[in-house]
DNA sequence: GAAAATATTGAAAACGATTGCATAATCAGC
DNA sequence: GCTGATTATGCAATCGTTTTCAATATTTTC
């Protein structure tokens, strides 16, 4: 006694399977009492339809595969939760596959989509090299999520990176701040880089010129590394935006290690809001990501594009809201 | 011209799908100069094996279910990671699905197997209730990972946080602590119980008793209501293991806003290293977890498991290593 | 009450791969 | 050159659905 089937359901209810197909996918065009008769087949026997066949039938798989390239943070699963939850509502299940390291991988993630193993691709951060022919080639559902693909005609979600770091820069210039740095997160990253023009722009706004710009990446070392940057300069901001939370973490406590007091000798803003951020000592001044809302967005404009290859989606930028908490403050030599 | 199929390779190298199809899968049993007219004939037409064909044909589904019912944590994300690793590497692929709140998701679980959706299950938490039914009537491969699923017949592999608390009492005893508390994880979960099981008895080794047991979760703001509890007690300890990294983070940042130094006035462990342990001030003494190493493991056993049902497979205990750092010191009275 | 329209169902052909069985080709041994 | 073993291949059935097309049953309309 193997697993039941559509035929067994069949046989049950006395009816051709054809017509417990139609039970189950279009239950309106099939009479009522036929219906209710094949639905306790169905319970009876505990069917469940088989995906493989299924899929195959149907030339599609009911899948979104999720591609990373990021190291994983918090942050992504934090997406991850929103996308799983979009994804199932809609019917479909998630693939989650690593890029990283293998270059060989963007081949194998255009054959997901021609195996019918997903209907759609989600890609985290750059994959510009690998993916950039295939999809040239073979139009392919597929949506970025945080980072923009250069030259690929691929929509994205993102936050609105540069709105954000202004609002940082305007918060800075507020308390008093004149000479303001920025530890960049990386910036072969479209975020990086948006986060540092942003930063620019709004500082030139004001007719200033950035103090330090330190060159980093989106980690804890960076924040460390920078400080120790900081320590040896001459001329000091005394303000820091730092690209992302965990950078500021580093940033921060690198800092107090040398007796460097946060915010009263140096201002410290972050990128993120990671759940640390509150209960930080000084809680964190930083932008509110909406991480989840972020998987959601993406989902849907994956599912959109699956519904029609050609359709024109435009990116989606969500706002991130700048939440004031203890590390910013008026700069020192005006205290 | 859609998609390439087995067919079509076969009439391009002029033989029959079977023999491509034996190619492919034991190029071993085919002669020479027809294994390489295939190939070439697969080069040429950019040839993929179709996923759904192949599963429905072998009942299976290479892929691998993973079940979250924890908060996504950065942790998870790390052994996500491991899992992804190995099961691409075994030729799996990798779902996730999210059971937090749902509760008739265990059914929808079993019926992935029974679709051949998916051919084993990683579930991360626990998942008691919905899975006992299901697994006693239809034995499916199935591993846990981080938490024992109590009373259910599966493997598990866990760090072994027994011996890690011990271990972190150990090393307060040694500093010469003897008021000593504990902050619990989730005892609802193994985890938490077993982390305070090793304290306790390590502890009563010792001959002492606790000195403070605060019942809290894995997180931050746990951590923040300990610092409060703590504050208010008549007999503080002078030593505060925490059950994680971020309860402790909560806590040590909740105590210095109240002008308490760690570890001058009381030490603090954690329990993870997450990577801003070593990064925050002070740098916090706590038990590093093979995250990584803990999805691998688990996709190993599941592999077992998937090739033999009935296999009896060990729990898998992985051990953590105790990480010293700044967060703990000799308790202040006898400094 | 007959013709026409509509509502339900079934038969059978896909979807794309794998494999047991049978056949054909090759080879070794004498 | 013949027999028996061995090696390579092909035929055809099968995995479990869905869906087109046709057939039957049921209404509706005049």
């Amino acid at each position: 006694m193997s697993t039941p089937k559509l035929t067994d359901v069949a046989r049950l209810a006395g009816v051709s399977p054809a017509t417990v197909s139609r039970a189950i996918n279009q239950p309106a065009i099939v009479n009522a009492k036929t219906l209710e008769r094949i639905q306790q087949a169905i319970q009876q026997i505990g069917y469940e339809t088989n995906t493989a066949g299924r899929n195959l039938r149907l030339r599609r798989s009911d899948a979104l595969l999720v591609m990373i390239s990021d190291a994983p943070s918090r942050f992504f699963s934090q997406i991850l939760m929103g996308v799983e939850a979009e994804a199932s509502e809609a019917g479909y299940n998630v693939l989650v596959s690593n890029t990283q390291d293998n270059p060989e991988r963007g081949r194998r993630l255009y054959a997901s989509i021609q195996q019918s193993l997903a209907d759609g691709i989600l890609t985290f951060g750059g994959h510009n090299q690998e993916l950039g022919d295939l999809i040239k080639n073979h139009p392919i559902p597929i949506v970025g999520v945080n980072e923009h693909l250069e030259d690929l005609p691929v929509p994205v979600t993102t936050v609105n990176n540069l709105d954000a770091s202004r609002a940082i820069v305007r918060h800075l210039l507020e308390l008093g701040h004149r000479k303001i740095g920025h530890v960049t997160g990386t910036t072969t990253l479209s975020s990086g880089r948006d986060r540092l023009e942003g930063f620019l722009s709004e500082l030139q706004q004001a007719g200033l010129a950035p103090t330090w710009i330190c060159n980093k990446h989106y980690n804890v070392e960076s924040g460390r590394e920078a400080a120790e940057e900081w320590l040896h300069l001459t001329d000091r901001p005394t303000a820091v935006f730092c690209s992302c939370d965990e950078t500021a973490f580093g940033f921060i406590a690198a800092l107090q290690r040398k007796g460097i007091r946060v915010p009263a000798d140096v201002s410290v803003v972050g990128f993120d809001d990671i759940p640390l951020a509150d209960h930080y000592c000084p809680a964190l001044t930083t932008i509110r990501q909406p991480q989840r809302e972020l998987g959601v967005t993406a989902v849907r404009m994956l599912l959109e594009r699956i519904h029609d290859v050609e359709a024109d989606i435009p990116n989606q930028r969500l706002s991130g809201e700048l939440i004031v908490r203890e590390s910013t403050g008026p700069p020192a030599n005006r205290a």
